[in-house]
RNA sequence: GGCGCCAUAGUGCAACGGUUAGCACGGCAGGCUUUCAAUCUGCAAAUCCGGGUUCGAUUCCCGGUGGCGCUACCA
C-alpha cells in the first residue's frame, strides 16, 4: 500500500458556533487518523470577510477539546495565507486554465432570486450550464478592460468535453460530466479567494491524503479535482459522510433548538456520552455494538463503516447515552463534572473537595441511578446539596394527604432522633416500629418523609437518604415540613 | 428548472442472493411497592411503489415517487 503518512483534517469555518454536523465531521477525522496512525489537523477557513467572526474561533477550538477530539498540528488560519491563493490563481491565469471575468457579482443570482422564479412558474429558464461571456474575450479586450481598471475575479476554464473522475471511500467511485460543471470562481474581484480554491490550495500544500467531509460538498468535488490537476497535483481520497438532519428531516438547524456543541455541554451532557451518540450517526461497528470508550471506538473505526443515509439527530437517544454514561462512570471521573454543576449552581463547598470528598461520592452514588443529565444533580436532588430547596406541589398533593401525618412525622422525628445507631438498619426500624404502633402502612411514613427531607416525590430510596443527610438534618427537616402538611 | 445522492419499524443501525428481517432508543402494557425519571417482564412497529434478473430478492438492474444536496465573487 501507501507508504505515505495518512494525513486528514478539520476546516470549519468561523461563521457560527461548532455545531452537531462540523463535530461529527470533526470526530471522524480524528478517528481515522488515530486508526491509521495518521496526523489531524485543524484548519480555520475566513476568508469571508463579510460572514466571518473571528471572536467565534475560540468557542469552536474549546468545543473540539470538550469533545475529546484534539489536533495534531494547526489550527491553521487561511486568513493569514492569501497571498499563496493569489499566486496559485495568477499561475492558473497565466497558464490559461483560468480567465479574468468581469461581470458584477449581483448578476448571479442567490436564493432569492431562486425563489422568485418559482413564483412565475413556468417560464423558469431552462439554464443548462451558464457560460460567463468574459471566457471569450480576446487577449486584447482583456487587457484593455483591465487597464481600465475595472475590477475582476479570475473564474476557471473548465473543459468543454471530457469528465472528471474521482474516488469517494463511502459513495464509490464518480464521474461527472465536464459539460455539467460551470466555470467557477477562484478569485474575488477583492482578492480574496473562493473556497473552491483555498481548500484545494491548503489542502495540497498541507499534504492532506484523505478529505472527509459533509456530503454537502460532494457535488462540488469534481471541481475541485479539476483545480488539483490543473496545479499539477494528485487529488486525494475522497470520503463524504452524510448529513445529520433535524427531526423533520430538514437539514439540523436553530429552528431544531440546540445544534451547538457548546449548548449540549451547557446543558449537562458528558462529553465522552456526547461522542458515543455522534459516531454512531453515520456509522456502525457492523454488529450491534453501541457503548464504546474511545479506545474502542479509534480502533475500529473505518470508513468502510460509514452509511451513505443522512440521519436524524434524536435527541432522546443522545439523552440514553448520556444516562448510560452517568451511570458507568468511575466515581472520581464523575465528581469533577458534578462539581462543576454545583459551582455553576452556586452550591459548592470547599470542603467537598477535602474532608467530605467521601461524603460527596456516597451522596452522588446515591442520586445518579435517576440521573439522565448532569443538571439532575442541582434540580431535582437539590436537597442533597443544601437547606435551601422547595417542596415540589406535585409531591406535596401526592404524598402530604393523610391528615394523622403531622403528630405521626413528629413521632417519627423525636424516634429518629434518639435511635441508639445512624445507618440504614436503624433508620429502617425506626420508621417501621412507628407505622406498626400506629397501625399504617410503612410506605405512607416512607413518602410523606422523602418530600420532608428533599422535597420531591421522585427522588432515591428513603434510608439511604437519611444516612447521606445525617441526623440532624433529618430530624429538623422532619419538623420543619410538620407545619406545612398541615397547612396543606 | 438542471445535475447528483439516498431510500429497512417513529429514530439510529444490522442482515452485503436464502434468517420467523436482528439490535438499540422511543412508544405502549404489566410487575415490583419505598416514590419513579430507578428496575424487571412483555407487546406493537419496517424492507417506498411498479417492473424485471434469479430456483430464490431487503440485497442486483430499470422506471416512478419521495427526501436531501449542489447549482454564489458562502463555506
Amino acid at each position: 500500500m501507501t507508504t505515505r503518512k495518512i494525513r486528514v483534517r478539520f476546516a470549519p469555518s468561523p461563521t457560527g458556533y461548532l455545531h452537531v454536523g462540523g463535530a461529527r465531521t470533526a470526530l471522524f477525522n480524528w478517528l481515522f487518523a488515530r486508526n491509521q496512525g495518521g496526523i489531524f489537523l485543524l484548519r480555520i477557513e475566513d476568508t469571508d470577510v463579510e460572514r466571518n467572526r473571528p471572536e467565534l474561533v475560540e468557542g469552536i477550538l474549546d468545543d473540539l477539546k470538550w469533545l475529546g477530539v484534539e489536533w495534531d498540528e494547526g489550527p491553521f488560519f487561511q486568513s493569514e495565507r492569501l497571498e499563496l491563493y493569489r499566486e496559485a490563481a495568477e499561475r492558473l491565469l497565466a497558464a490559461g486554465a483560468a480567465y479574468p471575468c468581469f461581470c458584477a457579482p449581483s448578476q448571479y443570482a442567490g436564493p432569492e432570486a431562486k425563489e422568485e422564479s418559482e413564483e412565475s412558474e413556468e417560464e423558469a429558464a431552462p439554464a443548462a450550464r451558464q457560460t460567463c461571456p468574459c471566457r471569450g474575450l480576446s487577449a486584447a479586450e482583456r487587457d484593455a478592460k483591465v487597464r481600465a481598471g475595472l475590477p475582476y475575479a479570475i473564474r476557471f476554464h473548465v473543459p468543454e468535453s471530457g469528465s472528471t473522475k474521482f474516488r469517494d471511500e463511502v459513495f464509490g467511485d464518480r464521474e461527472v460530466q465536464n459539460d455539467e460543471i460551470e466555470d467557477f470562481a477562484l478569485l474575488r474581484s477583492s482578492r480574496l479567494p473562493t473556497y473552491q480554491l483555498s481548500v484545494v490550495v491548503d489542502d495540497i500544500a498541507m499534504g492532506i491524503t484523505h478529505v472527509i467531509r459533509g456530503a454537502d460538498h460532494l457535488s462540488n468535488t469534481p471541481k475541485q479535482v479539476l483545480l488539483y490537476r490543473a496545479l499539477g497535483a494528485e487529488p486525494p481520497i475522497f470520503a463524504h459522510v452524510p448529513l445529520i438532519l433535524g427531526p423533520d428531516r430538514t437539514r439540523l438547524s436553530k429552528r431544531h433548538g440546540a445544534t451547538s456543541v457548546g449548548a449540549y455541554a451547557g446543558e449537562g451532557f458528558l462529553p465522552e456520552a456526547f461522542r458515543n451518540f455522534l459516531v454512531l450517526l453515520g456509522w456502525s461497528t457492523g454488529d450491534d455494538t453501541e457503548l464504546l470508550d474511545t479506545g474502542e471506538m479509534v480502533e475500529r473505526f473505518s470508513l468502510a463503516g460509514v452509511s451513505r443515509t443522512n440521519a436524524v439527530f434524536d435527541r432522546a437517544k443522545l439523552e440514553w447515552f448520556n444516562t448510560q454514561y452517568l451511570q458507568k462512570l468511575p466515581i472520581e471521573r464523575l465528581l469533577p463534572y458534578v462539581e462543576g454543576e454545583l459551582r455553576r449552581a452556586e452550591l459548592w463547598q470547599e470542603a467537598w473537595a477535602g474532608p467530605d470528598r467521601a461524603w460527596l461520592a456516597h451522596a452522588v452514588d446515591l442520586i445518579r441511578p435517576r440521573t439522565r443529565l448532569l443538571g439532575d444533580f442541582t434540580s431535582w436532588s437539590r436537597g442533597f446539596f443544601t437547606d435551601d430547596f422547595d417542596y415540589e406541589k406535585a409531591a406535596r398533593e401526592k404524598f402530604w394527604k393523610d391528615e394523622r401525618l403531622p403528630a405521626m412525622l413528629e413521632k417519627l422525628a423525636g424516634a429518629l432522633d434518639a435511635a441508639p445507631e445512624w445507618n440504614h438498619d436503624a433508620c429502617d426500624r425506626a420508621l417501621r416500629d412507628l407505622a406498626a404502633a400506629e397501625g399504617v402502612k410503612a410506605g405512607l411514613l416512607i413518602n410523606a418523609t422523602r418530600v420532608a427531607l428533599v422535597g420531591r416525590a421522585v427522588a432515591p430510596p428513603l434510608f439511604e437518604t437519611m444516612v447521606v443527610l445525617g441526623r440532624e438534618r433529618v430530624v429538623r427537616r422532619i419538623r420543619q415540613a410538620i407545619p406545612k402538611i398541615t397547612g396543606n
